[in-house]
DNA sequence: CGGTTGACTGTTT
DNA sequence: TAAACAGCCAACC
């Protein structure tokens, strides 16, 4: 009776990835508000984990997702330039310190 | 099985 | 505005 995967892991795993799949083009969502829409309040840390697991040509909008100060969190050389790339193609603006207007690109799902 | 690491964050300096 | 800190916890070694 071991070693069956937790259902409660990969439940928890599934909620983040749909969360990610519902932000509408052309906007944001932080990792810690991810977090939250999935009920994974304080979890910030494992949608990054999990999402840095994406296989290389995940269908989901993972570039939609960047940290609190507005800033993409890849390292140069593992995707941030990509993930700026597709940002920009889809009308979200960075300032000249690389930073986004989180007041104004911030999606805000309906409650 | 214990220690380290990191696609994080809110608070305090 | 920026840096330091503490809390967080799954993945790795």
């Amino acid at each position: 009776m071991s070693a069956r995967p937790r259902r409660g892991d990969d439940q928890r795993r599934q909620r983040i990835l749909a969360v990610v799949d519902s932000i509408p083009r052309g906007r944001v969502a932080t990792y810690g508000q991810v977090a939250i829409e999935a009920g994974l309040a304080r979890r910030a840390r494992l949608v990054g984990t999990i999402l840095g697991h994406l296989p290389p040509r995940s269908p989901l909008p993972w570039h939609r997702v960047v940290n609190a100060a507005g800033t993409i969190s890849l390292r140069p050389g593992a995707g941030a330039s990509l993930q700026r790339r597709r940002l920009e193609r889809e009308g979200v603006r960075f300032t000249a310190k690389g930073r986004i207007d989180l007041a104004r690109y911030r999606w805000r799902p309906d409650v």
